[in-house]
RNA sequence: CGCGGGAUGGAGCAGUCUGGUAGCUCGUCGGGCUCAUAACCCGAAGGUCAGAGGUUCGAAUCCUCUUCCCGCAACCA
């Protein structure tokens, strides 16, 4: 039997999270796992913050406060985002938490036996000031190609040219701003990815199915040969690299971030019978699939698959659905130069359905897409409120004015030989198999489809007329849309949860049941037919518009 | 010639792998309806698919070149 394995890229426990994370990681990875959670499949949703590295060390210098306090704020602060926007993960743990350093050192501990990691001098760059070692980012200079004079110790933003910080002219610490710099020998270990250059080739040779943005891109990169990585670090803030002569030194946190995705997993199940490794992790019957943004795709391609294949505490992953970026307002997302909004603020004025909604339906699946104000107006007011809300909102209002008590007409009405109900399932069907596949947008646009063909068919068929000259007209019009209201009720769950309990909740509670709906989702009608057949469709609720428009003036507002 | 992705009606996108009279959502215009959140339904206008060349009976779709946009190696979805 397969099982699904689904992880989103750890939040970084730096800084707040913005609608990119989420449009590109945490919602794509959160409707695709309640959408197979609801299909049957036995499926674990797995994340967690990602608290070590040098900017956590900084900012929360900067902060005053210690690094532990620090990533404890972030964490509680992105969990308390993901509830508001109903993201639901079986797992979000932390990598500055004790299991995850045990989970880790296994790691690095049959690596090193296995030779994967090797210990190798280099020269590094120490100002001779504040006494701290300068890893690329921490320093500043003149290009040595084109003379910019604020060249970063990795990249030159003016002409591109990847920078040897040890060529730098003129070094300043950015710690100190001291311009009294030594290069010192040192060293690190290395993970050596060039071991493995064969074993990775014919690996990922068998993905070429992965979407264009990514196999391409990986292909042309492991083409030029698989590029050794430092895993260690000269800092006081991450796991301790558990060997004698490395006193001093720490995990770079890209060795031990993915490891994350195994540690929760761990966290998950203790306690219970499962084991993570041989149920979960290393279960040929596990598909994983890590859902990344753009940006992701060399670590979750590369490294950590080469990781899994030495260390064999990993299956190597199956998809690969990263996404591109989305953007605010053209540019990206950026607290620094300000094109920032806040997620939180956000949330609570608009919640969960409108931004789900919008967000679902920016998924950057193949190229960048771009968040407006006035883009998620418009996408809310007028698909979903116009469409799916307003037509649960006449449909529901007009029956419970005329039957209050509902109808049962299963004597002489079948509602699943309908042309409507083979309209219904070729877009459930759609919207199904789009998830399944990722493709977020088609999925949307087959579940908006549901919608346009429920008012065709409730303006067609005009009951508001026919329910004075010809009633059983009427009666078998509103039976029907009745029960797409419900219908569509049902399979909103994995998209806009919130939205689909609000529907669910007008129908009786044989029809609320979650293992009864389960079954409908799944395109299961034997239970509901036998339920129809014994009660009338009766509304318990009194309606009223689930889908609130969202105030241009408000808009008008955040925009200007 | 560093690498990868992209360029399709006013806006946002699908179609490109597996060539065969250009499709979807929104917007616009005209009509209908009044159950409903000024919502809904019907119809119309509007593009020759960044540019140039090539292959082909036929290309948005394959090939070549050009232009522009985005991203790119280790903190950043």
């Amino acid at each position: 039997m397969t099982k699904y394995l689904v992880t989103a890229a750890l939040p970084y426990g730096n800084g707040p999270l913005h609608f990119g994370h989420l449009a590109g990681v945490y919602l794509p990875a959160d409707i695709f796992s309640r959408h197979m959670k609801l299909m049957g499949e036995e499926l674990i949703y797995v994340s967690g913050s990602d608290e070590h590295g040098v900017a956590i060390m900084q900012n929360a210098q900067k902060a005053g406060i210690g690094y532990k306090e620090y990533v404890d704020q972030w964490h509680q602060d992105h969990k308390s985002l993901f509830d508001k926007f109903d993201i639901e993960f079986d797992v979000f743990g932390q990598t500055s938490a004790e299991y995850h350093r045990e989970e880790t050192l296994k790691w690095f501990e049959i690596l090193y036996e296995k030779g994967a990691i090797e210990k190798q001098d280099e020269k590094q760059l120490q100002c001779q000031d504040c006494k701290n070692l300068l890893p690329d980012r921490f320093v500043e200079g003149e290009c040595y190609e084109c003379g910019y004079e604020n060249a970063r110790g990795d990249e030159c933003p003016k002409c591109g040219t990847w920078i040897d910080p040890l060529k730098l002219k003129n070094p300043q610490c950015k710690f100190c701003d001291s311009k009294n710099i030594k290069a010192i020998d040192s060293f690190q270990w290395y993970l050596m990815l060039s071991k493995y250059q064969k074993e990775f080739d014919s690996w990922f040779e068998t993905k070429s199915s992965w979407k264009k943005t990514v196999f391409p891109y990986v292909k042309s990169l492991a083409s030029e040969g698989l590029v050794n990585r430092a895993i260690t670090r000269d800092l006081d803030w991450g796991i301790d690299v558990p060997l004698d002569e490395a006193e001093g030194k720490k995990l770079y946190v890209w060795f031990d971030a993915p490891i994350g995705y195994v540690s929760n997993t761990k966290k998950l199940f203790e306690g219970t019978d499962t084991d993570y490794l041989n149920d979960w992790w290393l279960n040929k019957d596990t598909k994983l699939v890590h859902f990344i943004g753009k940006d992701n795709i060399i670590f979750h391609s590369i490294i950590f698959p080469v990781m899994s294949l030495v260390s064999e505490r990993a299956k190597l992953v199956d998809d690969l659905p990263a996404n591109q970026y989305l953007n605010l307002s053209g540019a990206q997302f950026s607290k620094s130069s300000g094109n920032s909004l806040d997620s939180h603020q956000a949330i609570d004025k608009f919640g969960s359905d409108a931004l789900r909604f919008y967000l679902a339906s920016l998924i950057p699946e193949m190229q960048d897409s771009n968040f407006t104000w006035s883009g998620l107006e418009v996408k809310v007011n007028n698909e979903l409120a116009n469409n799916i809300g307003n037509f649960i909102n006449r449909c529901l209002k007009f029956y419970v004015k005329n039957y209050p008590e509902g109808i049962n007409l299963t004597e002489k009405y079948d509602f699943f030989e309908t042309e409507l109900f083979t309209e219904f399932e070729k877009l459930r069907v759609e919207y199904q198999n789009s998830l399944k596949d990722y493709q977020f947008q088609k999925a949307i646009k087959a579940l908006m489809g549901i919608g346009f063909s429920a008012n065709q068919y409730f303006s067609d068929r005009e009951p508001w007329s026919k329910i004075k000259e010809d009633v059983p007209h009427a009666e078998v019009t509103l039976y029907t849309s009745v029960i797409l209201v419900y219908l569509i009720g049902i399979h909103f769950s994995s998209l806009l949860p919130k939205l689909s309990h609000e529907i669910r909740a007008h129908f009786e509670e044989g029809l609320q049941n979650e293992n009864f709906y389960q079954k409908i989702y799944q395109g299961e009608y034997e239970e509901l037919k036998s339920y129809l057949n014994s009660n009338p469709l009766k509304i318990i609720k009194k309606p009223k518009g689930l889908v609130p428009k969202i105030d241009p003036d408000i808009i008008k507002d955040l925009e200007g």
